[in-house]
RNA sequence: GGGCGCGUAGCUCAGCGGUAGAGCACUACGUUGACAUCGUAGUGGCCACAGGUUCGAUCCCUGUCGCGCCCA
């Protein structure tokens, strides 16, 4: 049956991948040659919850080219995919399903069930990314999908993986090693989920706001004088006394839990009143006025109020200077002062007991308007400015962060972050030499400025709040007991608890019965089930203790910063895990550098002390036609399967490809997607050429290629070394484009631009016929493997529908043919006929000779090389430039168009169809621009210091440029003489 | 404010010491026996600006001006 006109990717892709799937074709070692090196591949886990989106698809579309450059080439390639948990998300998803189908909520079903509900969940839906990710071609091993939560209490029997074991076995090495602490901090706390996120976790969002000026008054009729007028150089001139201080905030309801004002040690206005008090408003509570360089004397009055629980900056103050810590709120951010007694502790009952009846339960932002209007009231408003500020936001709930004192888990990065830096270092040092080498056990980060952004960050680490508030995720590993007072007696007071770390509950429950001397320990739900339950088993005269287990769970970028390891099997040795350890290439966006990359750099050489991968290769991001970032709220999002629908996976590949530019943004428009489906068709319609021709009949896969003898069948041979060559090296260095492009070229400047018109006359000649379909299919095979990486689904197709292959495309044999296939005569004379092909044509074109029109040529000079090269090739040369015949003459007719090529001219008779005056604004406009040329080479070789200093060949190459472009010209003028001897 | 980049054809971008390239768009012509999802030809550039290094700078260095991203 002869092939469709154009390729139905519709049908065909989903026929092809299933087809793939079936034969295995994706899985570990597949195609792998013996002893092969391995490459792999870690996928970077896109969230169970999420959907594909154009970062995925790009991110995957390069991913996969490189791991089917690989798997071609015969090495043993692992391209591991698998989803992360997504803690806060999923959590979020599962809880507006059950809102939405009016079950009961989270917290009312509590943990263990809604846990249930949780796998149910992404038993259901889970799955859909990897659907996803199969459409756009990603050759993924997916028998080996792994996810950060498998192996975890509760998931389904039937998943496989353990990745849960490998998460709790770290924590508990770490926790051991003194790497991971506790600790009462202030952190970012995200009162919408009710938990504590990292700094990573927090966006500055810029927001209209004001800074309220409230009046604190001086206590112990303290005054100070503050200065009213000013001379021209600033120096004041006026003062007036005043009995109260001017602080500046943007959250005036923070001053409920304010203990303290500062001014600059060095502030004049100031400095004497250091150590005296003011009272607050409200509360009645007297605070120290403390010294501390953290006010700035030039902004605002240079006062600013402490509030050491709800300010990072302030918790500093509250440091240095001993301040006090009184925290107001609940964990939604709520005032909180009902029964704190931190907030009552100083200050007098009615005054408290006011302020909880005015405030007591209410949000944050009601609060503040509440307090700025009692200000008004009472008089100690000093004023309002309007000001725009940064508001940190967390970046899943969109809600403002609100500072916040509580117990978290650390991991302490300053102990392990040095092996992280040195790896990176010693790679890039060793890629800036030209000396990196794989096996050396060093990371390299492409482009080179994400290298830069990676020590930024490390240099400067923060410690790493690990743990969340949530359900879904990993429980830390760790129970609390009571701590043991001298006397024996147990001290159940939070600040003195005994910390027990285990993989296991039968772990730490040995160390408990050592720590106390116990026989038993039980183990309770919480903090009160175990003093309940060990009250009872004193008054049973019982020898045991009862533990309780911590109840939060681990950020999701910790089991994440895992994957390399947790996805081949570790602990286990497994024989993965041997083969494919450090993994060879991570392909990820700039965007989780500090997320993923830095961590998993960390963790990995922390607990195995080996890099993770010896390749980062970072990409730029996707944006819309116009250079906007795509966003839902922008509308201006391209959806990657929508495109697919419309255009083929190997159009949208390709695309991303080709502009996949290291290190700089994507800017996508469908309209480019159009043009390389266009292209895809070309590659099509050219192998329909070649069908017509029966080239492809009886045709197989052929091992070495063929050994043509005429030169157009030569030359392209050559072409295709040239091209194998370049993606070769392209794909070596990462250069995605510089390959997608050289393909580019090849197939459609050189395959069908040429080729297949040059071949057109040979299949006429029965001498060329049988050379020229057997170089035709060679040719055509290796633009289906070159391209297969890039667009696998058409190439895949058009190998199977060619001819008899021993193996599908996917596992066809990558060439290794180089420069010893050029042909350089060969080479020399098909330039030189393209050359002037052209040349007749743009003539032609220039003057209006209708291009149906066939025409008779005069040779009036010829080397000896040219007119070797004429005689070769004159059929396709007359068919191609539409010339009907050719004959010698010394001298030019009248009324002709002139053609100078390398070694020769050549005239073309139109007397009475052209018209002179236009031929001769042609030649002149040819001339004068090969003068410009001509007058700069001269300009150069006129120059003894360029002659003296420039490289040999480079003044030789100068030098027969000159020559060459002289002889031209001398034949274009000579031409327009004539015509100008014609009137 | 600190850090990292980027200004090249109308647009999107390659190139990065030897005098500028691609795709798209645009113009003209064209149904030549693979392809109109096409072909042929063409228009279009003080390579942001100013200095410096060099025989030679779009490319290296310094500064200026514009733009972007990340971190405060």
């Amino acid at each position: 049956m002869p092939m469709e006109k154009t390729f139905d990717a519709a049908e065909a892709e989903a026929r092809l991948y299933a087809a793939w799937d079936q034969a295995g074709a994706f899985a570990a070692g597949a195609n792998a040659k013996p002893g092969a090196e391995p490459f792999c591949i870690m996928i970077p886990p896109p969230n169970v919850t999420g959907s594909l989106h154009m970062g995925h698809a790009f991110n995957n579309t390069l991913q996969d080219i490189l791991t089917r450059w690989h798997r071609m080439r015969g090495h043993d390639v692992l391209w591991q995919p698998g989803q992360d948990h997504a803690g806060i998300a999923t959590q979020m998803v599962v809880e507006r399903e059950l809102a939405r189908s009016q079950q009961p909520s989270r917290r009312e079903m509590g943990r263990e069930a809604f846990l249930e509900k949780v796998w149910e969940w992404k038993a259901q839906s889970g799955g859909r990314i990897v659907e996803q990710l199969k459409r756009l071609g990603a050759s993924c091993d997916w028998s080996r999908n792994a996810f950060t939560m498998s192996g975890a209490p509760g998931a389904p029997a039937t998943d496989k993986g353990n990745f849960h074991d490998a998460v709790i076995k770290v924590f508990v090495e770490l926790y051991n090693k003194g790497l991971i602490y506790r600790g009462k901090r202030l952190v970012n706390w995200d009162p919408h989920f009710e938990t504590a996120i990292s700094d990573l976790e927090v966006e500055q969002v810029e927001l209209n706001g004001n800074l309220w000026r409230l009046r604190y008054p001086l206590a112990d009729g303290a005054t100070y004088e503050h200065p009213v007028a000013f001379d021209e150089d600033g120096r004041a001139t006026e003062w007036e006394t005043r009995d109260y201080l001017v602080v500046a905030t943007t959250r005036p309801e923070t001053m409920l839990g304010d203990t303290g004002v500062a001014v600059h040690p060095d502030d004049i206005r100031y400095e004497h009143l250091i150590g005296k008090h003011v009272v607050l408003p409200i509360t009645g509570r007297r605070v120290p006025i403390v010294g501390d360089a953290y006010a700035d004397p030039d902004k605002g009055t240079g006062c600013v109020k402490i509030t050491p629980a709800h300010d990072f900056n302030d918790w500093g103050v509250g440091q240095r200077t001993g301040l006090r810590v009184i925290n107001i709120m609940d964990t939604r951010a709520a005032i909180a002062l009902q029964g704190n007694a931190d907030f009552a502790e100083g200050c007098p009952e009615d005054q408290i007991a006011a302020a909880i009846e005015m405030f007591d339960g209410r949000d944050r932002y009601e609060a503040r308007e509440a307090l700025v209007t009692l200000a008004g009231d009472e008089g100690w408003l000093d004023g309002i400015d309007a000001e725009r500020h940064m508001v940190p936001h967390g970046d899943r709930s969109k809600v403002a962060i609100e500072p916040f004192l509580t117990d978290q888990w650390f991991v302490d990065t300053a102990k392990i972050v040095e092996p992280a830096l040195d790896a990176v270092r010693r790679g890039m040092a060793a890629q800036e030499a030209g000396q990196f080498d794989e096996t050396a056990g060093y990371t390299r980060i492409l482009p080179e400025r994400d290298a830069k952004t990676y020590y930024h960050w490390l240099e400067n680490i923060e410690p790493w709040c690990i743990s969340r508030q949530l359900w879904w995720g990993h429980q830390i590993p760790v129970w609390y007991g009571p701590g043991v007072e001298k006397d024996g007696t147990a001290d159940y007071s939070a600040e003195n608890q005994k910390v027990f770390c285990g993989a296991s509950f039968e772990e730490v429950a040995a160390q408990a019965r050592k720590f106390y001397g116990v026989g038993t320990v039980h183990e309770k739900a919480d903090f009160s089930a175990a003093l309940e339950d060990q009250l009872e088993s004193f008054s049973n005269s019982e020898s045991s203790v009862s533990l309780w287990r911590e109840p939060d769970v681990l950020d999701t970028w910790f089991s994440s910063g895992l994957w390399p390891i947790g996805t081949l099997g570790w602990p286990e040795e497994t024989p993965e895990l041997q083969k494919y350890f450090p993994t060879s290439v991570l392909v990820t966006g700039f965007d989780i550098i500090f997320f993923w990359v830095a961590r998993m750099m960390m963790m990995q050489l922390a607990v195995v002390d080996q890099i993770p991968f010896h390749t980062v290769y970072v990409h730029a991001l996707v944006r819309d036609e116009k250079g906007k970032k795509m966003s839902k709220s922008l509308g201006n999002v391209l959806d990657p399967l929508e495109l697919i629908d419309e255009y083929g996976a190997d159009a949208v590949r390709f695309t991303l490809t080709a502009m996949a530019a290291m290190g700089r943004d994507l800017k996508l428009s469908t309209q480019r997607v159009a043009g390389y489906r266009n292209f895809t068709t070309k590659l099509w319609n050219a192998c329909r050429f070649a069908e017509m021709n029966g080239v492809w009949e009886g045709h197989a896969t052929r091992t070495a290629p063929p050994e043509p003898k005429a030169t157009v069948n030569r030359w392209i041979l050559g072409e295709t070394a040239r091209v194998r060559e370049a993606v070769d090296e392209a794909l070596n260095g990462f250069r995605f484009d510089a390959a997608a492009n050289a393909l580019y070229a090849f197939t459609r400047g050189k395959v069908c631009d040429w080729y297949v018109e040059f071949a057109k006359p040979l299949f006429d000649d029965p001498e060329t016929a049988g050379e020229t379909r057997e170089t035709m299919a060679w040719v055509l095979d290796q633009c289906m493997i070159l391209l297969h990486p890039i667009m696998p689904f058409i190439t895949e197709e058009l190998w199977a529908t060619t001819g008899t292959r021993a193996k599908p495309l996917v596992h066809a044999e990558w060439p290794t043919y180089g420069s010893e296939m050029i042909d350089a005569a060969a080479d020399r004379e098909m330039n030189w006929v393209v050359g002037l092909i052209e040349e007749i044509r743009s003539a032609r074109a220039q003057v209006h000779v209708p291009v149906g029109l066939k025409l008779d040529m005069v040779q009036l000079s010829l080397d000896e090389a040219g007119r070797g090269a004429l005689g070769r090739n004159e059929a396709l040369l007359k068919r191609l430039a539409r010339i009907e015949g050719i004959s010698e003459a010394a001298e030019a007719p009248k009324g002709a168009l002139t053609i100078a090529v390398e070694g020769g001219a050549f005239a073309i008779p139109l007397a009475g169809i052209i018209d002179i005056a236009e031929e001769r604004a042609r030649l002149a406009k040819t001339l004068e621009k090969l003068q410009k040329d001509l007058g700069g080479l001269r300009g150069r070789l006129g120059n003894p210091k360029f002659v003296e200093s420039a490289p040999e060949d480079v003044v030789d190459e100068t030098r027969a440029k000159l020559e060459q472009g002289e002889d031209e010209a001398e034949k274009l003028s000579a031409a327009l003489k004539r015509l100008a001897e014609l009137g």
